[in-house]
DNA sequence: TGCTTTATGTGCGTCAGTGCACTGAGACGG
DNA sequence: CCGTCTCAGTGCACTGACGCACATAAAGCA
Protein backbone atom coordinates (compact mmCIF):
# COMPACT_ATOMS: atom_id res chain seq x y z
CA UNK A 1 0.00 0.00 0.00
CA UNK A 2 1.23 3.19 -0.44
CA UNK A 3 0.69 6.56 0.38
CA UNK A 4 1.00 10.20 -1.11
CA UNK A 5 2.74 10.95 2.59
CA UNK A 6 4.08 9.01 5.48
CA UNK A 7 2.60 9.98 8.91
CA UNK A 8 6.93 10.53 9.72
CA UNK A 9 6.10 13.77 7.83
CA UNK A 10 4.52 14.57 11.12
CA UNK A 11 7.39 15.50 13.34
CA UNK A 12 6.01 13.98 16.93
CA UNK A 13 5.49 10.73 14.75
CA UNK A 14 8.70 10.64 13.38
CA UNK A 15 10.59 11.25 16.60
CA UNK A 16 9.14 8.06 18.11
CA UNK A 17 11.56 5.12 18.25
CA UNK A 18 11.10 2.72 15.16
CA UNK A 19 9.42 0.18 17.21
CA UNK A 20 7.34 2.19 18.77
CA UNK A 21 6.12 3.78 15.64
CA UNK A 22 5.58 0.23 13.90
CA UNK A 23 2.91 -0.24 16.27
CA UNK A 24 0.83 2.83 16.05
CA UNK A 25 0.78 2.80 11.78
CA UNK A 26 -1.72 0.48 11.14
CA UNK A 27 -4.05 3.33 13.14
CA UNK A 28 -3.09 6.13 11.49
CA UNK A 29 -5.31 7.22 9.10
CA UNK A 30 -4.85 9.78 6.67
CA UNK A 31 -7.39 12.34 6.62
CA UNK A 32 -8.39 15.99 4.83
CA UNK A 33 -8.80 18.46 7.34
CA UNK A 34 -11.24 21.34 5.38
CA UNK A 35 -10.69 24.97 6.70
CA UNK A 36 -13.22 25.20 9.65
CA UNK A 37 -13.63 22.06 10.59
CA UNK A 38 -14.17 21.61 14.24
CA UNK A 39 -12.05 18.78 15.72
CA UNK A 40 -12.66 18.96 19.41
CA UNK A 41 -14.99 21.07 20.72
CA UNK A 42 -15.32 22.72 24.18
CA UNK A 43 -16.08 20.08 26.70
CA UNK A 44 -16.74 17.15 24.43
CA UNK A 45 -14.82 14.07 24.66
CA UNK A 46 -11.61 13.33 22.46
CA UNK A 47 -12.13 10.41 20.58
CA UNK A 48 -9.78 10.88 17.83
CA UNK A 49 -6.11 12.57 18.12
CA UNK A 50 -5.21 14.70 14.87
CA UNK A 51 -1.47 14.72 13.99
CA UNK A 52 -1.44 17.54 11.31
CA UNK A 53 0.76 17.44 8.12
CA UNK A 54 -0.04 20.48 5.76
CA UNK A 55 -2.36 21.32 7.87
CA UNK A 56 -2.68 24.29 10.62
CA UNK A 57 -4.93 23.43 13.58
CA UNK A 58 -5.97 26.17 16.45
CA UNK A 59 -6.91 26.22 19.80
CA UNK A 60 -9.56 28.63 20.06
CA UNK A 61 -11.25 29.83 23.11
CA UNK A 62 -14.92 31.28 22.98
CA UNK A 63 -15.75 33.54 25.56
CA UNK A 64 -19.83 34.09 26.17
CA UNK A 65 -20.08 36.83 24.25
CA UNK A 66 -18.79 34.84 21.32
CA UNK A 67 -15.16 36.59 21.02
CA UNK A 68 -12.33 33.77 19.88
CA UNK A 69 -8.63 34.14 20.88
CA UNK A 70 -6.40 31.75 19.67
CA UNK A 71 -4.67 29.67 22.91
CA UNK A 72 -2.15 27.36 20.46
CA UNK A 73 -1.18 26.57 17.40
CA UNK A 74 -1.09 22.88 16.29
CA UNK A 75 1.10 21.96 13.19
CA UNK A 76 3.30 19.35 11.40
CA UNK A 77 5.39 19.29 15.39
CA UNK A 78 2.60 18.63 16.95
CA UNK A 79 -0.87 16.81 18.05
CA UNK A 80 -3.98 18.00 18.60
CA UNK A 81 -5.67 16.78 21.53
CA UNK A 82 -3.14 16.71 24.13
CA UNK A 83 -6.02 16.42 26.73
CA UNK A 84 -6.40 12.68 25.09
CA UNK A 85 -3.64 11.28 27.10
CA UNK A 86 -2.69 14.08 29.88
CA UNK A 87 -6.61 12.63 31.24
CA UNK A 88 -10.08 14.35 31.72
CA UNK A 89 -10.71 13.83 28.24
CA UNK A 90 -12.03 17.13 26.71
CA UNK A 91 -10.61 20.66 26.88
CA UNK A 92 -12.37 23.52 27.61
CA UNK A 93 -10.94 25.09 24.16
CA UNK A 94 -11.95 24.14 20.77
CA UNK A 95 -9.67 22.94 18.11
CA UNK A 96 -10.09 24.41 15.16
CA UNK A 97 -8.57 23.76 11.16
CA UNK A 98 -6.98 27.24 10.52
CA UNK A 99 -5.24 25.82 6.91
CA UNK A 100 -6.69 23.09 4.95
CA UNK A 101 -4.61 20.21 4.71
CA UNK A 102 -3.48 16.45 5.54
CA UNK A 103 -3.20 15.22 8.58
CA UNK A 104 -3.19 11.43 10.49
CA UNK A 105 -5.61 10.40 12.94
CA UNK A 106 -5.58 7.81 15.60
CA UNK A 107 -7.83 6.71 17.94
CA UNK A 108 -7.31 7.88 21.16
CA UNK A 109 -7.24 4.89 23.46
CA UNK A 110 -4.89 3.54 21.20
CA UNK A 111 -2.39 6.45 21.76
CA UNK A 112 -3.50 6.42 25.27
CA UNK A 113 -2.70 2.80 25.89
CA UNK A 114 0.65 3.51 24.36
CA UNK A 115 1.67 6.45 26.54
CA UNK A 116 0.38 4.62 29.83
CA UNK A 117 3.51 2.18 29.01
CA UNK A 118 5.81 4.82 30.19
CA UNK A 119 8.17 4.44 27.45
CA UNK A 120 9.78 6.65 25.06
CA UNK A 121 6.01 7.23 23.37
CA UNK A 122 5.18 9.23 26.32
CA UNK A 123 8.37 11.27 26.81
CA UNK A 124 7.87 12.72 23.88
CA UNK A 125 4.58 13.63 24.14
CA UNK A 126 5.29 15.07 27.44
CA UNK A 127 7.85 16.82 26.09
CA UNK A 128 5.35 18.21 23.13
CA UNK A 129 2.90 19.18 25.42
CA UNK A 130 5.59 21.08 28.10
CA UNK A 131 6.46 23.22 24.97
CA UNK A 132 2.57 23.71 24.37
CA UNK A 133 2.23 24.87 28.11
CA UNK A 134 4.92 27.73 27.44
CA UNK A 135 3.44 28.66 24.17
CA UNK A 136 -0.05 29.49 26.08
CA UNK A 137 2.11 31.26 28.78
CA UNK A 138 4.01 33.11 26.14
CA UNK A 139 0.29 34.03 24.49
CA UNK A 140 -0.86 35.51 27.55
CA UNK A 141 2.34 37.58 28.24
CA UNK A 142 1.50 38.49 24.72
CA UNK A 143 -1.66 39.64 24.74
CA UNK A 144 -1.46 41.50 28.14
CA UNK A 145 1.95 43.64 26.57
CA UNK A 146 3.08 43.71 23.29
CA UNK A 147 1.33 45.94 19.99
CA UNK A 148 -1.09 44.50 17.87
CA UNK A 149 1.77 44.59 15.13
CA UNK A 150 3.86 42.89 16.72
CA UNK A 151 1.42 40.62 17.54
CA UNK A 152 0.48 40.06 14.02
CA UNK A 153 4.37 39.35 13.21
CA UNK A 154 4.72 36.46 15.66
CA UNK A 155 1.71 34.85 14.74
CA UNK A 156 2.46 34.74 10.48
CA UNK A 157 5.90 33.52 11.84
CA UNK A 158 4.45 30.90 13.84
CA UNK A 159 1.76 29.92 10.94
CA UNK A 160 4.73 29.52 8.64
CA UNK A 161 6.78 27.47 10.68
CA UNK A 162 3.79 24.94 10.96
CA UNK A 163 3.02 24.98 7.45
CA UNK A 164 4.48 24.50 4.14
CA UNK A 165 6.59 26.56 1.64
CA UNK A 166 6.16 30.28 2.33
CA UNK A 167 2.49 31.32 1.40
CA UNK A 168 -0.42 31.02 4.04
CA UNK A 169 -4.24 30.52 2.45
CA UNK A 170 -5.73 32.70 4.91
CA UNK A 171 -7.96 35.84 4.90
CA UNK A 172 -7.40 38.71 7.38
CA UNK A 173 -10.62 38.23 9.13
CA UNK A 174 -9.40 34.69 10.28
CA UNK A 175 -6.25 36.03 11.44
CA UNK A 176 -8.46 39.01 13.38
CA UNK A 177 -10.31 36.00 14.76
CA UNK A 178 -7.06 34.03 15.91
CA UNK A 179 -5.43 36.90 17.42
CA UNK A 180 -9.10 37.86 19.32
CA UNK A 181 -8.76 41.06 17.73
CA UNK A 182 -10.72 43.82 14.88
CA UNK A 183 -10.81 42.78 11.05
CA UNK A 184 -9.27 46.30 10.30
CA UNK A 185 -6.60 46.10 12.86
CA UNK A 186 -5.29 43.45 10.59
CA UNK A 187 -5.61 45.40 7.42
CA UNK A 188 -3.43 48.21 8.44
CA UNK A 189 -0.79 46.13 10.08
CA UNK A 190 -0.71 43.88 6.85
CA UNK A 191 -0.50 47.32 4.82
CA UNK A 192 2.14 48.47 6.76
CA UNK A 193 3.93 45.41 6.22
CA UNK A 194 3.30 45.24 2.40
CA UNK A 195 4.28 48.52 2.00
CA UNK A 196 7.88 47.37 3.75
CA UNK A 197 8.26 44.42 1.37
CA UNK A 198 8.06 41.88 4.07
CA UNK A 199 5.12 40.48 2.63
CA UNK A 200 2.71 40.56 -0.49
CA UNK A 201 -1.20 39.53 -0.25
CA UNK A 202 -4.61 39.36 -1.77
CA UNK A 203 -7.98 38.22 -1.08
CA UNK A 204 -6.69 35.18 1.09
CA UNK A 205 -3.50 34.64 0.26
CA UNK A 206 -0.33 35.83 2.19
CA UNK A 207 2.97 35.56 0.40
CA UNK A 208 5.93 35.69 3.18
CA UNK A 209 8.76 37.90 1.09
CA UNK A 210 11.09 38.59 4.05
CA UNK A 211 11.23 36.56 7.28
CA UNK A 212 13.90 38.05 8.71
CA UNK A 213 11.97 41.26 8.65
CA UNK A 214 8.85 39.79 10.48
CA UNK A 215 11.20 38.42 12.96
CA UNK A 216 12.51 42.10 13.55
CA UNK A 217 9.42 43.60 13.92
CA UNK A 218 7.66 40.69 16.15
CA UNK A 219 7.90 40.62 19.90
CA UNK A 220 10.07 38.14 21.32
CA UNK A 221 7.44 35.61 21.97
CA UNK A 222 8.07 33.85 18.67
CA UNK A 223 11.96 33.23 19.71
CA UNK A 224 11.17 32.63 23.09
CA UNK A 225 8.80 29.77 21.93
CA UNK A 226 10.70 28.70 18.84
CA UNK A 227 13.83 28.06 21.18
CA UNK A 228 11.37 26.42 23.60
CA UNK A 229 10.27 23.85 21.19
CA UNK A 230 14.22 23.54 19.56
CA UNK A 231 14.95 22.76 22.87
CA UNK A 232 12.70 19.81 24.15
CA UNK A 233 12.29 18.60 20.75
CA UNK A 234 15.80 18.39 19.18
CA UNK A 235 14.21 16.36 16.59
CA UNK A 236 12.14 18.77 14.98
CA UNK A 237 14.92 21.26 15.08
CA UNK A 238 14.49 22.96 11.92
CA UNK A 239 10.80 22.96 11.16
CA UNK A 240 10.11 26.18 9.61
CA UNK A 241 13.23 27.13 7.68
CA UNK A 242 12.11 27.98 4.32
CA UNK A 243 11.43 25.06 2.27
CA UNK A 244 9.84 24.33 -1.32
CA UNK A 245 6.19 23.08 -1.00
CA UNK A 246 5.79 19.74 -2.31
CA UNK A 247 2.18 18.99 -3.20
CA UNK A 248 1.42 15.81 -2.16
CA UNK A 249 -1.42 13.83 -4.45
CA UNK A 250 -3.37 11.21 -2.75
CA UNK A 251 -2.89 7.81 -3.83
CA UNK A 252 -3.00 5.86 -0.38
CA UNK A 253 -5.56 5.07 2.48
CA UNK A 254 -7.31 8.34 2.64
CA UNK A 255 -10.41 8.92 4.45
CA UNK A 256 -12.13 12.49 3.76
CA UNK A 257 -14.39 13.77 6.72
CA UNK A 258 -18.02 13.45 6.31
CA UNK B 1 8.08 13.31 64.77
CA UNK B 2 5.70 15.67 65.08
CA UNK B 3 4.66 18.32 62.61
CA UNK B 4 2.23 21.24 62.72
CA UNK B 5 0.81 20.73 59.58
CA UNK B 6 0.86 17.67 57.23
CA UNK B 7 1.44 17.22 53.54
CA UNK B 8 -1.68 16.04 53.30
CA UNK B 9 -2.69 19.31 53.64
CA UNK B 10 -2.12 19.74 49.99
CA UNK B 11 -4.80 18.70 47.90
CA UNK B 12 -2.31 17.33 45.12
CA UNK B 13 -0.65 14.98 47.63
CA UNK B 14 -3.71 14.18 49.83
CA UNK B 15 -5.10 12.87 46.63
CA UNK B 16 -2.27 9.85 46.20
CA UNK B 17 -3.17 6.66 47.25
CA UNK B 18 -1.30 5.94 50.94
CA UNK B 19 1.31 3.91 49.24
CA UNK B 20 2.20 6.05 47.23
CA UNK B 21 2.52 9.02 49.65
CA UNK B 22 4.34 6.88 52.39
CA UNK B 23 7.12 6.52 49.75
CA UNK B 24 7.47 9.92 49.16
CA UNK B 25 6.85 11.43 52.88
CA UNK B 26 10.48 10.71 53.94
CA UNK B 27 11.70 13.11 51.46
CA UNK B 28 8.70 15.97 51.87
CA UNK B 29 10.52 19.10 54.15
CA UNK B 30 8.37 21.45 55.37
CA UNK B 31 9.73 25.06 54.13
CA UNK B 32 9.15 28.72 54.74
CA UNK B 33 8.52 30.40 51.76
CA UNK B 34 8.65 33.53 52.23
CA UNK B 35 6.81 36.84 50.23
CA UNK B 36 8.90 37.07 46.88
CA UNK B 37 11.10 34.07 46.94
CA UNK B 38 12.14 33.02 43.66
CA UNK B 39 11.65 29.08 43.61
CA UNK B 40 12.45 28.79 39.45
CA UNK B 41 13.86 31.44 37.65
CA UNK B 42 13.50 31.25 34.01
CA UNK B 43 15.87 28.88 32.19
CA UNK B 44 17.31 27.24 35.50
CA UNK B 45 17.11 24.06 35.65
CA UNK B 46 14.33 22.63 38.88
CA UNK B 47 16.15 20.76 41.40
CA UNK B 48 12.79 20.59 44.03
CA UNK B 49 9.81 21.19 43.40
CA UNK B 50 7.07 22.81 46.10
CA UNK B 51 3.46 22.01 47.39
CA UNK B 52 2.33 24.74 48.76
CA UNK B 53 0.11 24.80 51.91
CA UNK B 54 -0.27 28.13 53.28
CA UNK B 55 1.38 30.25 50.29
CA UNK B 56 0.66 31.02 47.06
CA UNK B 57 3.40 31.22 44.25
CA UNK B 58 2.50 32.72 40.64
CA UNK B 59 4.18 31.25 37.26
CA UNK B 60 5.02 35.04 36.26
CA UNK B 61 6.23 35.65 32.78
CA UNK B 62 8.93 39.05 32.72
CA UNK B 63 9.37 40.61 29.08
CA UNK B 64 12.48 41.96 28.06
CA UNK B 65 11.19 45.17 28.91
CA UNK B 66 10.53 44.08 31.96
CA UNK B 67 7.23 44.06 32.69
CA UNK B 68 5.73 40.97 34.49
CA UNK B 69 2.01 38.69 33.77
CA UNK B 70 1.06 36.05 35.84
CA UNK B 71 0.38 32.91 33.58
CA UNK B 72 -0.35 30.75 36.65
CA UNK B 73 -1.32 30.43 40.15
CA UNK B 74 -0.46 27.50 42.11
CA UNK B 75 -1.44 26.78 45.87
CA UNK B 76 -2.46 24.67 48.21
CA UNK B 77 -4.09 22.31 45.06
CA UNK B 78 -1.36 22.50 43.13
CA UNK B 79 2.28 21.59 42.55
CA UNK B 80 5.66 24.10 41.34
CA UNK B 81 7.54 22.72 39.17
CA UNK B 82 5.79 20.54 36.66
CA UNK B 83 8.72 20.56 33.96
CA UNK B 84 10.38 18.56 36.19
CA UNK B 85 8.47 15.52 35.16
CA UNK B 86 7.07 16.83 31.52
CA UNK B 87 10.48 17.04 30.16
CA UNK B 88 13.27 19.76 29.90
CA UNK B 89 13.21 20.16 33.75
CA UNK B 90 13.16 24.04 33.19
CA UNK B 91 10.36 26.76 32.11
CA UNK B 92 10.37 30.26 30.69
CA UNK B 93 8.90 31.61 33.58
CA UNK B 94 9.26 32.37 36.70
CA UNK B 95 7.86 30.65 40.13
CA UNK B 96 7.37 33.76 42.68
CA UNK B 97 5.64 33.41 46.05
CA UNK B 98 3.39 35.54 46.27
CA UNK B 99 1.73 35.25 49.54
CA UNK B 100 4.01 34.28 51.85
CA UNK B 101 3.41 30.76 54.14
CA UNK B 102 4.66 27.07 54.30
CA UNK B 103 4.57 24.60 52.21
CA UNK B 104 6.63 21.18 51.28
CA UNK B 105 9.61 20.66 49.04
CA UNK B 106 10.34 17.36 47.42
CA UNK B 107 13.61 16.65 45.03
CA UNK B 108 12.54 16.76 41.44
CA UNK B 109 14.58 13.92 40.67
CA UNK B 110 12.59 11.73 43.23
CA UNK B 111 9.10 12.77 42.26
CA UNK B 112 10.40 12.14 38.59
CA UNK B 113 11.35 9.03 39.33
CA UNK B 114 7.96 7.83 40.80
CA UNK B 115 6.16 9.81 37.84
CA UNK B 116 7.40 7.60 35.36
CA UNK B 117 6.60 3.98 37.25
CA UNK B 118 2.94 5.30 35.41
CA UNK B 119 0.83 4.78 38.26
CA UNK B 120 -1.68 6.42 40.29
CA UNK B 121 0.86 9.41 40.96
CA UNK B 122 1.33 10.11 37.22
CA UNK B 123 -2.32 10.29 36.63
CA UNK B 124 -2.90 12.70 39.11
CA UNK B 125 -0.13 14.30 38.35
CA UNK B 126 -0.97 14.84 34.75
CA UNK B 127 -4.69 15.63 35.22
CA UNK B 128 -3.37 18.88 37.43
CA UNK B 129 -1.20 19.80 34.89
CA UNK B 130 -4.17 19.56 32.60
CA UNK B 131 -6.10 22.03 34.94
CA UNK B 132 -2.77 24.10 34.74
CA UNK B 133 -3.20 23.82 30.96
CA UNK B 134 -6.56 25.40 31.19
CA UNK B 135 -5.60 27.71 33.77
CA UNK B 136 -3.12 29.17 31.36
CA UNK B 137 -5.31 29.04 28.20
CA UNK B 138 -8.18 31.08 30.06
CA UNK B 139 -5.41 33.92 31.45
CA UNK B 140 -4.65 34.21 27.42
CA UNK B 141 -8.38 34.84 26.72
CA UNK B 142 -8.88 36.89 29.51
CA UNK B 143 -5.96 39.48 28.96
CA UNK B 144 -7.39 39.62 25.52
CA UNK B 145 -11.06 40.28 26.03
CA UNK B 146 -12.35 41.25 29.32
CA UNK B 147 -12.06 44.30 31.76
CA UNK B 148 -9.83 45.47 34.17
CA UNK B 149 -12.28 45.18 36.58
CA UNK B 150 -13.40 41.74 35.59
CA UNK B 151 -9.95 40.93 35.58
CA UNK B 152 -9.16 41.90 39.18
CA UNK B 153 -12.11 40.24 40.03
CA UNK B 154 -11.13 36.93 39.01
CA UNK B 155 -7.64 36.94 40.23
CA UNK B 156 -8.80 37.95 43.97
CA UNK B 157 -11.39 34.76 43.48
CA UNK B 158 -8.06 32.38 42.56
CA UNK B 159 -6.20 33.89 45.13
CA UNK B 160 -8.98 33.33 47.70
CA UNK B 161 -9.40 29.89 46.48
CA UNK B 162 -5.36 28.82 47.01
CA UNK B 163 -4.95 30.47 50.32
CA UNK B 164 -6.31 29.56 53.83
CA UNK B 165 -9.52 32.69 55.16
CA UNK B 166 -10.54 35.11 53.76
CA UNK B 167 -7.85 37.80 53.91
CA UNK B 168 -5.45 37.97 51.47
CA UNK B 169 -2.23 39.48 52.45
CA UNK B 170 -0.77 41.94 49.17
CA UNK B 171 -0.51 45.09 47.87
CA UNK B 172 -2.52 46.68 45.51
CA UNK B 173 1.04 47.06 43.58
CA UNK B 174 1.50 43.01 43.86
CA UNK B 175 -1.81 43.01 42.12
CA UNK B 176 -0.55 44.83 39.09
CA UNK B 177 2.75 43.52 38.65
CA UNK B 178 0.71 40.10 38.59
CA UNK B 179 -1.93 41.10 36.55
CA UNK B 180 0.79 43.24 34.19
CA UNK B 181 -1.70 46.67 34.22
CA UNK B 182 -0.89 50.27 36.30
CA UNK B 183 -0.98 50.17 40.02
CA UNK B 184 -3.45 53.33 39.60
CA UNK B 185 -5.86 50.76 37.30
CA UNK B 186 -6.03 48.67 40.63
CA UNK B 187 -5.99 50.88 43.00
CA UNK B 188 -9.80 52.36 41.24
CA UNK B 189 -10.92 49.06 40.72
CA UNK B 190 -10.27 48.51 44.69
CA UNK B 191 -12.41 51.76 45.43
CA UNK B 192 -14.96 50.52 43.38
CA UNK B 193 -14.93 47.12 44.97
CA UNK B 194 -14.45 48.77 48.66
CA UNK B 195 -17.86 51.31 47.92
CA UNK B 196 -19.69 48.65 46.54
CA UNK B 197 -19.19 46.35 50.02
CA UNK B 198 -17.29 43.62 48.26
CA UNK B 199 -14.23 44.06 49.83
CA UNK B 200 -12.18 46.02 52.40
CA UNK B 201 -8.96 46.89 52.43
CA UNK B 202 -5.91 49.36 53.95
CA UNK B 203 -2.29 49.01 53.47
CA UNK B 204 -1.48 45.56 52.17
CA UNK B 205 -4.44 43.76 53.65
CA UNK B 206 -7.60 43.27 51.47
CA UNK B 207 -10.66 41.32 52.96
CA UNK B 208 -13.25 40.17 50.97
CA UNK B 209 -16.95 40.62 52.12
CA UNK B 210 -18.94 39.52 49.64
CA UNK B 211 -17.39 36.21 47.60
CA UNK B 212 -20.60 36.10 45.93
CA UNK B 213 -20.62 39.65 44.96
CA UNK B 214 -16.95 39.16 42.88
CA UNK B 215 -17.86 36.06 41.59
CA UNK B 216 -20.64 38.33 39.60
CA UNK B 217 -18.73 41.24 38.80
CA UNK B 218 -15.64 38.61 37.41
CA UNK B 219 -16.03 37.19 34.33
CA UNK B 220 -16.62 33.64 33.30
CA UNK B 221 -12.82 32.65 32.91
CA UNK B 222 -13.19 32.51 36.81
CA UNK B 223 -15.75 29.85 37.09
CA UNK B 224 -14.30 27.68 33.97
CA UNK B 225 -10.90 27.30 35.36
CA UNK B 226 -12.51 26.33 38.63
CA UNK B 227 -15.22 23.92 37.19
CA UNK B 228 -12.21 22.50 35.19
CA UNK B 229 -9.56 21.83 38.84
CA UNK B 230 -13.09 20.17 40.46
CA UNK B 231 -13.49 17.93 36.95
CA UNK B 232 -10.28 16.93 36.65
CA UNK B 233 -9.18 16.36 40.46
CA UNK B 234 -12.56 15.93 42.01
CA UNK B 235 -10.60 15.28 45.60
CA UNK B 236 -9.95 18.98 46.06
CA UNK B 237 -13.54 20.12 44.96
CA UNK B 238 -15.00 22.47 47.52
CA UNK B 239 -10.98 24.16 48.24
CA UNK B 240 -11.71 27.77 48.02
CA UNK B 241 -15.01 27.62 49.99
CA UNK B 242 -15.00 30.08 53.01
CA UNK B 243 -12.94 28.47 56.16
CA UNK B 244 -11.56 29.54 59.40
CA UNK B 245 -8.08 30.63 59.09
CA UNK B 246 -6.17 28.42 61.19
CA UNK B 247 -2.73 29.27 62.31
CA UNK B 248 -0.20 26.81 62.54
CA UNK B 249 3.07 27.44 64.75
CA UNK B 250 5.86 25.06 63.40
CA UNK B 251 7.24 22.21 65.84
CA UNK B 252 7.81 19.59 63.44
CA UNK B 253 11.26 19.68 60.90
CA UNK B 254 11.04 23.10 59.37
CA UNK B 255 13.79 23.94 56.65
CA UNK B 256 14.31 27.58 56.59
CA UNK B 257 15.05 29.24 53.20
CA UNK B 258 18.57 31.18 53.16
C1' DT C 1 -22.74 40.60 -18.99
C1' DG C 2 -24.56 42.13 -14.79
C1' DC C 3 -25.53 40.77 -10.05
C1' DT C 4 -24.04 39.01 -5.68
C1' DT C 5 -20.71 37.76 -2.45
C1' DT C 6 -16.46 38.12 -0.26
C1' DA C 7 -12.22 40.56 0.92
C1' DT C 8 -9.94 44.68 1.75
C1' DG C 9 -9.40 49.86 2.57
C1' DT C 10 -10.72 54.24 5.07
C1' DG C 11 -12.66 57.64 8.21
C1' DC C 12 -14.15 59.04 12.71
C1' DG C 13 -15.78 59.32 17.36
C1' DT C 14 -15.13 56.78 21.68
C1' DC C 15 -12.93 54.73 25.48
C1' DA C 16 -10.15 51.81 28.52
C1' DG C 17 -5.88 51.77 30.02
C1' DT C 18 -1.16 54.13 30.13
C1' DG C 19 2.65 57.11 31.94
C1' DC C 20 3.76 60.56 34.82
C1' DA C 21 3.58 63.73 38.56
C1' DC C 22 2.07 64.63 42.82
C1' DT C 23 -0.65 64.36 47.38
C1' DG C 24 -2.02 62.26 51.55
C1' DA C 25 -1.80 59.04 55.16
C1' DG C 26 -0.66 55.02 57.96
C1' DA C 27 3.54 52.20 59.58
C1' DC C 28 7.95 51.96 61.46
C1' DG C 29 12.45 52.73 63.42
C1' DG C 30 15.42 55.54 66.13
C1' DC D 1 8.12 62.27 68.82
C1' DC D 2 10.02 63.09 64.39
C1' DG D 3 11.76 61.74 60.01
C1' DT D 4 11.33 58.29 56.62
C1' DC D 5 9.32 54.88 53.97
C1' DT D 6 5.63 52.44 51.99
C1' DC D 7 1.07 52.24 50.26
C1' DA D 8 -2.97 54.34 48.41
C1' DG D 9 -5.61 58.18 45.95
C1' DT D 10 -6.05 61.81 42.23
C1' DG D 11 -5.55 64.55 38.02
C1' DC D 12 -4.35 64.89 33.25
C1' DA D 13 -2.65 64.40 28.65
C1' DC D 14 -2.09 60.67 25.50
C1' DT D 15 -2.79 56.61 22.62
C1' DG D 16 -3.82 51.99 20.81
C1' DA D 17 -7.51 49.56 19.77
C1' DC D 18 -12.56 49.41 19.29
C1' DG D 19 -17.20 49.87 16.98
C1' DC D 20 -19.50 51.34 13.27
C1' DA D 21 -20.42 52.98 8.72
C1' DC D 22 -19.25 52.91 4.28
C1' DA D 23 -16.27 52.68 -0.14
C1' DT D 24 -13.87 49.83 -3.38
C1' DA D 25 -12.63 45.90 -5.87
C1' DA D 26 -11.80 41.19 -7.07
C1' DA D 27 -14.08 36.54 -7.46
C1' DG D 28 -17.83 33.79 -8.48
C1' DC D 29 -22.14 32.81 -10.55
C1' DA D 30 -26.28 33.14 -13.50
Amino acid sequence: MTCAFSPKQNYLLAALPDSEYQILFPDLDAVDMPLGKVLHDSGKAIDNVYFPITSIVALMYVTESGSTTEVGLVGKSGVVGVSSYMGGDSTTCRSVVQCAGRGFRLNARILKARFDKAGPLMHVFLRYTQALITQMGQTAACNRHHSLDQQICRWLLMSLDRSYGRELLMTQEVIANNLGVRREGVTETALKLQKAGLIRYARGHIEVLDRQGLEERSCECYKVVRAEYDRLLPALKGAGTPQRYLPMSSTGRVAVFT
